[in-house]
RNA sequence: GCCUUGGUAGCUCAGUCGGUAGAGCAGAGGACUGAAAAUCCUCGUGUCGGCAGUUCGAUUCUGUCCUAAGGCA
C-alpha cells in the first residue's frame, strides 16, 4: 500500500506557497518543502520564504532546518523528505510537498537511484585548480580515459557534472555512467501532482515585480546581515539568486540597480528551467492560474483531489 | 531658421574602402541521477529611416525629405 502524497509544483513565484497553505489548511494537513534555498536560516526575503505569519499556524517541513553555512543535498533532501511523508501519512493526514525545485521532487517521486560516492571538497578544488592550472579540456580527458561514456555525454564546458564524475570514480570506484535503477515507469506514492502555470508574460511581470519587493522588503539588510555574522560568500546558500548579486554589489564589483536587474533576469531564466523540468514530469495535472480566481483554483485542487483519494 | 551628429534584429550598438549584414543583452528550446535558485548546450533575415540619383549592383557614395539628440540664433 502506497503511501499517499500531494505534490504543488510550478515556476517561481506562480503562487504555489498560497495554495498550498490552503489545501493544507483545508485538509488539516502538513507541509513539505520541497525547495533548495528554503532551508536555510537567516535567508528569508530573497527566497520568498513564507514568514510564520504566513504559515497561518500549518507545520511546515524542511524550511529553516540548515545553518548558512551548510551543505545539502539532493540524497538528503529525498530522505528526509520520505520520512516526513511516511509520519504524516503515519498520522492519517496526505501530506503536501510543495516546491520547485525539479530534480528533488522528480528524484523523490520517481526514485532516482544516486551514486553512492560523498562529495569530497577538497578532491573538488584540487580538480577546480588543475583546470585553472591546464584548462577544462584537461580534466575532461582525464574523465574520458577513466568512463568514456560519461565523457562523451558531458561537455567539456559543464565542469560541474565532470568532476563529479570523477569524484565517483575515483573516490568511490563507480561510473557515473553505470546503469541505475529503471524505476518501471511508476511513481513511489499514491500521488496527485498538481502544476501550476500561467502565461509567460505575467509570469515574468510576476518575477519582476516580486523582486523589487523584495528589495522594498530590505533584501539588502539581510545580506548584510549574513555577511556580518562572518557568512562566508562562497557558500552554498549565498550562490542563491538574490544573494550572490546582493554580496557582488555590497563588494562593488556593480551598482545595485544593476543588481536588481541581474536578479530579476536569473529569477526568469530559473523560472524557464524549472518549466522543462516539469515538461519531462508527464504525470502532472497542470492548472493555469491565469484564468481563474485563488478561490476556484482551491475549489477546482480540491475537487480532483478527492476523487483521487477519496477524500471530503 | 541654420549647423553638427545619429537613424541597422525587441533593446544597445558594430560593420560593409559599393556585391543585400553581425555581436552583446532580451527572448525561445534543451540537458540535468549526492553543489540543482547550481552547472551547461543550442537558436539571430532585419523594407540596414523614406524617396530619388550615380552605378552592372547601394544599407554603404550624392541629393532631398522625415525623425532624434546637441549646438547656434
Amino acid at each position: 500500500m502506497k503511501e499517499k502524497l500531494i505534490v504543488i509544483l510550478g515556476p517561481t513565484a506562480v503562487g504555489k506557497t498560497d495554495l498550498s497553505i490552503k489545501l493544507a489548511q483545508s485538509l488539516q494537513s502538513e507541509i513539505i518543502s520541497g525547495d533548495s534555498m528554503l532551508l536555510y536560516r537567516g535567508f528569508d526575503i530573497g527566497t520568498a520564504k513564507p514568514g510564520t505569519g504566513e504559515q497561518a499556524g500549518i507545520m511546515h517541513h524542511m524550511i529553516d532546518i540548515l545553518e548558512p553555512e551548510e551543505e545539502f543535498s539532493v540524497t538528503r533532501f529525498k530522505a528526509m523528505a520520505a520520512e516526513h511523508i511516511k509520519a504524516i501519512n503515519a498520522a492519517g493526514k496526505i501530506p503536501i510537498l510543495a516546491g520547485g525545485t525539479g530534480l528533488y521532487i522528480k528524484s523523490l517521486l520517481e526514485d532516482y537511484c544516486f551514486n553512492a560516492t560523498k562529495g569530497d571538497e577538497q578532491y573538488r578544488a584540487q580538480l577546480e585548480q588543475l583546470a585553472a592550472e591546464r584548462g577544462r579540456e584537461h580534466v575532461h580527458t582525464m574523465l574520458a580515459a577513466v568512463d568514456p561514456e560519461a565523457a562523451a555525454r558531458l561537455h567539456v564546458n559543464d565542469f560541474r557534472r565532470v568532476i563529479r564524475a570523477l569524484e565517483v570514480y575515483h573516490m568511490g570506484g563507480e561510473k557515473i555512467s553505470q546503469e541505475k535503477n529503471a524505476p518501471a515507469g511508476e511513481l513511489v506514492y499514491n500521488t496527485y501532482v498538481i502544476g501550476l502555470n500561467r502565461e509567460r508574460t505575467h509570469l515574468y511581470a510576476r518575477i519582476n515585480e516580486r523582486v523589487d519587493k523584495m528589495f522594498a522588503d530590505g533584501l539588502v539588510e539581510e545580506v548584510k546581515a549574513l555577511l556580518a555574522r562572518g557568512l562566508d560568500r562562497s557558500c552554498q546558500a549565498m550562490q542563491g539568486i538574490g544573494y550572490k548579486e546582493v554580496v557582488a554589489a555590497l563588494e562593488g564589483t556593480m551598482t545595485m540597480e544593476r543588481a536588481r536587474e541581474c536578479i530579476k533576469q536569473s529569477t526568469r531564466h530559473f523560472a524557464k528551467r524549472q518549466l522543462t523540468w516539469y515538461r519531462k514530469m508527464p504525470y502532472i495535472h497542470w492548472y493555469d492560474v491565469e484564468t481563474c480566481t485563488p478561490q476556484d483554483l482551491l475549489a477546482a485542487v480540491s475537487k480532483d483531489i478527492a476523487g483521487k483519494f477519496g477524500t471530503k
